[in-house]
DNA sequence: CTTGACCTTAAACCTAGGTTTAAAGCCTAT
DNA sequence: ATAGGCTTTAAACCTAGGTTTAAGGTCAAG
């Protein structure tokens, strides 16, 4: 499948297909006689893991230490949970953080509110 | 003050200083006979506010146009819980995009815990 | 009178995740 | 054979919020 056919079929630009190439995300691709890209259509489930795992809060480094991996031998279960684990841990600081965040604004209006009830 | 005495009683650095100079975050400042800037105490204050409002999730933009309100009148209190709930109804909105990805990701080490289970 | 600590500027560099552009080559239909 | 739509590359550009560096000026102490 040529650059454009696979972009259209996992719903991402052609660009970010050669950014992902040029960074070792995803593997080089095999090249027709007059050097365009051709790639396998199982890239397409991998570029849509990439857009998940990135909705999850993965960064593309975490992702693509995954992917090396995949190259090799797949990523046993008991990894993937662990790396899950840590990821979970970190939203859920994220959380706590906003949460503060939110307290400490809703504080501040609290106190706004009292200060123009008193100016009224 | 010189810009070192400043950013050692606010605890930022002078980079930091210059850098907000230049991007009209705070007011450009006199200059002694030798060209060094000279900065009113207040300045201190105002880059713990900056600080503070950042730690809120402001950015340094939506801080700056508060600050440029506050060269001409200060801003009112009302204007002030305007932005302020606008700012909440975002970390809300965070904290709502936090949990779903935290169960997403819960349920996908479910999954991968299942599997293991069958597996062994 | 020189050393060291401070100050000045512009411009380059950094992370993250790409997009955009320029200049060129290829392919298909007409 | 030529128009348009695809592809190639390297390199520059973007946001955000700064830091770092280079090259130089100033000031107080010893």
């Amino acid at each position: 499948m040529k650059i454009g056919e696979i972009a259209k079929a996992a719903g991402v630009t052609t660009s970010r297909i050669r950014f992902y190439e040029k960074r070792g995300i995803i593997a080089p691709a095999a090249r027709d006689a007059n050097g365009y890209r051709d790639y396998p259509v199982e890239l397409v489930s991998l570029l849509k893991f990439i857009e998940q795992a990135q909705g999850l809060g993965f960064t593309l480094k975490e992702i693509s230490s995954v992917e090396v991996r995949a190259d090799d031998h797949p990523i046993s279960c008991a990894e993937a949970i662990d790396l899950l684990t840590v990821k979970l841990r970190s939203v859920e600081a994220l959380i706590v953080e906003a949460k503060d965040r939110k307290r400490r604004i809703e504080a501040l209006i609290g106190e706004l509110a009292g200060r123009e009830q008193s100016a009224a």
